[in-house]
RNA sequence: GGCGCCGUAGCCAAGUGGCUAAGGCAUCGGAUUGCAAAUCCGACAUCGUGAGUUCGACUCUCACCGGCGCCUCCA
């Protein structure tokens, strides 16, 4: 077999492809029918962070993206194994503890409770395995050995370096011949047989963590830890390795180069990329263009999460999940915020859906699995027009997990759902059994495909909402019936002073055929709404309308806030 | 220098060799509202430039211009 001794690795048989999926693999620079190694199951391995420092928001993509994929894997009826390593040996973390006078395990252990808080505010919860570098070692070690044995890697003063030259296909994953990679060589340089060399074990230095090998006590160089735990983990081939476009070269040629040759077969067999993160440091500026810079810890990125905190899970998932995920972002929380615009619509509607039905749109019951057959005519031109929503939904995320596209049948879902609610008059009267069962059909479909993305899973906790002042909560039932009372007495100077008043603590007013609600009010706003009131009762009283102005301090009284005029102005105070 | 990516409306962003080029934000009309808000309806792009292939290209090829990535650690 001349032609397939040209390469070492053995390509494995596929199960037939899926009938409509494809997937990008950077392998072939191509959207393939997706084919696993073994009928109806998926093995995933994503490279996860280095923790020598918090996470910054790029950090997030690929676990996102990946999240939503093993989502929309089950969903298509895949039993899905999700890896996401945790690289806690490093040269980097040994810097760091040093510079910091802690343990590199110590450096570890906090670097990763940030990780795991990151990805637990964006909703990834779909990983299955999260194994780190220094509990593999045994792997490792063997891993390395069995390459010396084969002769693809040699020992040199107590390091193992891989010997590129030994490996046929060393570059088909980036792209580039043995001549291209030859740099100065690294760390190490006159250890090596060849600059392109890499270590696969480097022996410790005094002082430095280290663990008995066969070669000298050391740790292990970069990529090996991946093969060893992917192999653990997934076996010795399986089905889509991740990661970020910038570990295309040196680090996932390097995983290739010893997988495939320590197994000599393939190693993964689709290869999936992230774009990169860009922070747009000229957001707002007309006409774009501007610069934009790399994230990078190195460079100070970070803060995630403090942006967290700040903006909320949910909000940077559906940000991060508008575009494809290999495009290159330009990241800015302006384009958060206007990204958040558009998740308030869905909040909207889910709240409109409650006044309706009385029900809750989290709780809804949705099909977790896809149907192919389920596009026959309704006959109801609402629940049609849903039907092609999915379809196309569905199509996108066919089309190599296209969530940018899918998004955009979201809206046009949420649009579906709120016409019906016009044009059935439901918050006026027209809500029956047959109304409230197709409204719940339509919201049940939003919630199917919203499922998948990861997103609606339950109500946002942040931000603001949450954290609402339980007095704010109190008065502004008062200040509303105020507000009616007012209207009813066609008072609408009053009525509109209350609204305008409000706008500036963030409080927001909306009347609805049941009645008027309110929103908003973060920290602060009940201070604000105090004040927004003592000036109403002010200019009711200079206007001698002391019936209104009373009625602001006597209704205050009942919910436990007493004013008391003085001198200077009126304050109030809690009872 | 080597390898590669991108350029769609004011902004973000899908997509396709030929029917109306998704969707979101913003803007402008209209319905609705006491006025708003929300919601709905409508308006708003010929797809960086030039050439080629083709009956036909925004979609394929080439050139150019303009952004960007990797080649050192990096999600």
């Amino acid at each position: 077999m001349p032609a397939a001794s040209q390469t070492q690795s053995t390509a494995v048989e596929l199960s037939a492809p899926h009938p409509t999926l494809t997937v990008y693999n950077t392998l072939s620079k191509k959207k393939e029918p997706f084919r696993t190694v073994e009928e109806g199951k998926v093995g995933i391995y994503l490279c996860g962070p280095t923790v020598y420092d918090k996470a910054h928001i790029g950090h997030m993509v690929g676990p996102v993206i990946f999240d939503c994929i093993k989502r929309y894997l089950k969903y298509c009826g895949y039993h899905v194994t999700w890896v996401v390593n945790i690289t806690d040996v490093d040269d980097k973390l040994i810097n760091k503890a040093n510079d910091r006078g802690i343990t590199m395990l110590e450096v570890a252990e906090e670097n990763i409770a940030d990780y795991n808080g990151n990805l637990a505010a964006l909703g990834v919860d779909q990983i299955d395995h999260f194994p780190r570098a220094t509990e593999c070692m045994p792997e490792i070690i063997a891993i390395v050995q069995s390459l010396i044995d084969s002769g693809y890697a040699y020992e040199s003063e107590g390091d193992v370096y891989f010997d590129v030259t030994k490996d046929r296909e060393y570059g088909k994953l980036s792209n580039r011949s043995l001549d291209q990679v030859q740099g100065d060589g690294g760390g190490g340089a006159e250890r090596k047989r060849s600059s392109a060399d890499f270590a696969l074990w480097k022996s410790a230095k005094p002082g430095e963590p280290a663990w008995d090998s066969p070669w000298a006590k050391g740790r292990p160089g970069w990529h090996i830890e991946c093969s060893a735990m992917s192999k653990k983990l997934l076996g010795e081939t399986f089905d889509i390795h991740g990661g970020g476009l910038d570990l295309v070269f040196p680090h996932h040629e390097n995983e290739i180069a010893q997988s495939e040759c320590c197994h000599g077969k393939t190693f993964a067999t689709y290869w999936a990329h992230n774009g990169l993160l860009r922070k747009d440091s000229e957001s707002g500026k007309i006409g774009g263009g501007g610069a934009s810079e790399k994230m990078s810890r190195s460079k100070g990125a970070g803060g995630l999460a403090t942006l967290i905190a700040k903006q909320g899970g949910e909000r940077i998932r559906f940000f991060l999940l508008r575009t494809h995920y290999r495009s290159t972002v330009l990241f800015s929380e302006e384009a958060i915020e206007e990204a958040a615009i558009g998740l308030e619509s869905f909040y909207r509607l889910f709240k409109r859906y409650h006044r309706i039905t009385k029900g809750d749109f989290y709780h809804l019951q949705a099909r977790a699995h896809r149907t192919e057959g389920d596009t026959q005519s309704t006959g109801n031109a609402a629940l049609d027009a849903a039907a092609a929503c999915k379809a196309k939904f569905i199509a996108a995320m066919d089309d190599d997990f296209n969530t940018g596209g899918a998004i955009g049948e979201l809206f046009e879902l949420a649009k579906i759902a709120n016409r019906y609610c016009d044009e059935h008059n439901l918050e006026g009267g027209g809500a029956d059994n047959a109304t409230i069962g197709d409204l719940t059909l339509l919201m049940a479909t939003i919630k199917e495909l919203s499922n998948i993305l990861g997103i609606f899973l339950q109500p946002p906790a942040l931000p603001g909402g949450s954290a609402t002042d339980e007095l704010l909560s109190k008065v502004m039932p008062l200040v509303i019936e105020l507000r009616a009372e007012a209207r009813a007495a066609k008072n609408f100077a009053v009525a509109d002073a209350i609204r305008d008043g409000l706008a500036p603590t963030g409080v927001k007013l909306e009347d609805r055929a049941g009645g008027t609600e309110w929103t908003g009010g973060g920290e602060g706003a009940i201070d604000k709404v105090m004040a927004m009131l003592i000036d109403l009762r002010q200019t009711s009283r200079k206007n001698k309308d002391f019936k209104t102005s009373d009625a602001i301090r006597d209704r205050l009284a009942a919910v436990g806030v007493i004013l008391e005029d003085r001198s200077g102005g009126t304050e109030w105070t809690r009872a």
